[in-house]
DNA sequence: AACATGCTTCGATGGCCATCGAACTATTGG
DNA sequence: CCAATAGTTCGATGGCCATCGAAGCATGTT
């Protein structure tokens, strides 16, 4: 009888449980105390509410070792989050972005995909060229885009078949603008990294370019300099 | 620098503020003593709560005479509240469905648009017939779609021409599956009401259709019996 | 085996906050 | 102007829970 909505919002509503979920929202799985020292508790702090959380289904363990892997359980928890994300920088004031973060503004991990400037950058270049079209929350693959795609090597066939939709716009909370999520954008981080144009920050979050990967990122994903 | 999206969280997070935020998910506006009563609270603490959801802007006020009218503030909100809905209702084991909120479970508005049993009902139809086309969690009006609600009376060209999305699935928390949201699923929901066909009931969430109302809605669209 | 590291459980402390009674303001209606 | 209704502020109470020290368990290292 209890309303569990409650429940749910209740887990996020503790400053440093929300301090490790945005953690984990880089997708990287992180240890406890790794966890511990983001959210600046200590280690018995942090572990009751791990407990908690994982108790709560946000978050799901892997046991390696002597070391515990938490990450978010499933892209629902990212979305709730990223949400809430857009809720709260979209209601207070726009009127200082401290320098202290531009990394993570410049590009960033959204749970499996790119997003940030660079994110949003490339959402609006696809589109500018056809390959995409925006509709508002709705994005689809044109048949221009799916044939470049495909030159790339994507199996554009599979990712279809599948119940995750192939494109999706995400909104950013930095930018407040739409980027690229679903499986294709997906896609687009995994090939990032695979190319070695960029790696993961140790924050897990903030992805940094290297020279020459991000000039070959801007030549193959079309982005005009 | 304290974590904001804990603070909205923390809204949400109180039993008492929670049922007065998912009562106002039926889109309705409700007086401060209409949601004492819904929550179950004395008339002192459901407005200190009011307060605090009016300055963490998840309600907005309008002022009328000695009544204050409380509603959603946009949609965003609504969004999120739905999305903490399907997140807890996945959570928990399916066991036990009450039967004693039915009717919530057969029609109901989700903000502005059907939900429900007979709003997935009508999702389907629309997908069968080739109205829509469904993709995951994007959906697109086909060509037939248009002529058909053009016919109905639905200015389509004015619909696509505003930000808002005209067709979007949205996951019933009930049903677990698509109902129809977008500024289209607004427009069926007024249509119903317009007709005459349904009323809303006395707890602003659920939906009761008349008799002669639910074949006139089945016929004009296209569910089968 | 002995020590170190990662993480947990237990118990005590302290602070925050939901709740309601009482009293107050504001609007409407006769 | 008085009574009734809608809603508020104030203050006291009580309960819940985040936090950390201390101790414990588990795994890995030498």
């Amino acid at each position: 009888m209890e309303p569990n909505i409650s429940v749910v919002a209740g887990l996020i509503a503790d400053p440093t449980r929300a301090k490790i979920l945005t953690a984990l929202m880089g997708g990287k799985a992180l240890t406890a105390t790794e966890l511990a020292i983001e959210a600046d508790v200590t280690p018995q702090t942090a572990s009751s509410h791990l407990s908690k959380l994982v108790d709560g289904a946000l978050l799901q363990v892997r046991k390696q070792g002597r070391h515990r892997y938490f990450q978010l359980k499933g892209l629902a928890v990212a979305e709730l989050l990223e949400q809430l994300l857009v809720m709260t920088t979209s209601a207070q004031s726009k009127v200082q972005t401290g320098p202290n973060d531009t990394r993570l503004q410049y590009a960033r991990v959204c749970y499996d995909h790119l997003a940030g400037e660079l994110g949003v950058t490339l959402y609006d270049a696809l589109v500018a060229k056809g390959m995409l079209i925006d509709g508002g929350e709705q994005t689809q693959l044109t048949e221009k885009g799916k044939s470049y795609f495909r030159e790339l090597g994507v199996d554009v066939a599979r990712l279809q078949s599948k119940k995750r939709p192939v494109c999706k716009s995400c909104l950013d909370w930095s930018e407040r603008r739409n980027h690229l999520a679903g499986s294709l954008g997906q896609w687009v981080l995994d090939y990032i990294f695979e190319k070695g144009w960029a790696q993961r920050d140790l924050d897990a979050r903030s992805v940094s370019f290297s020279k020459a990967g991000l000039k070959a990122f801007k030549r193959v994903f079309l982005v005009e300099l």
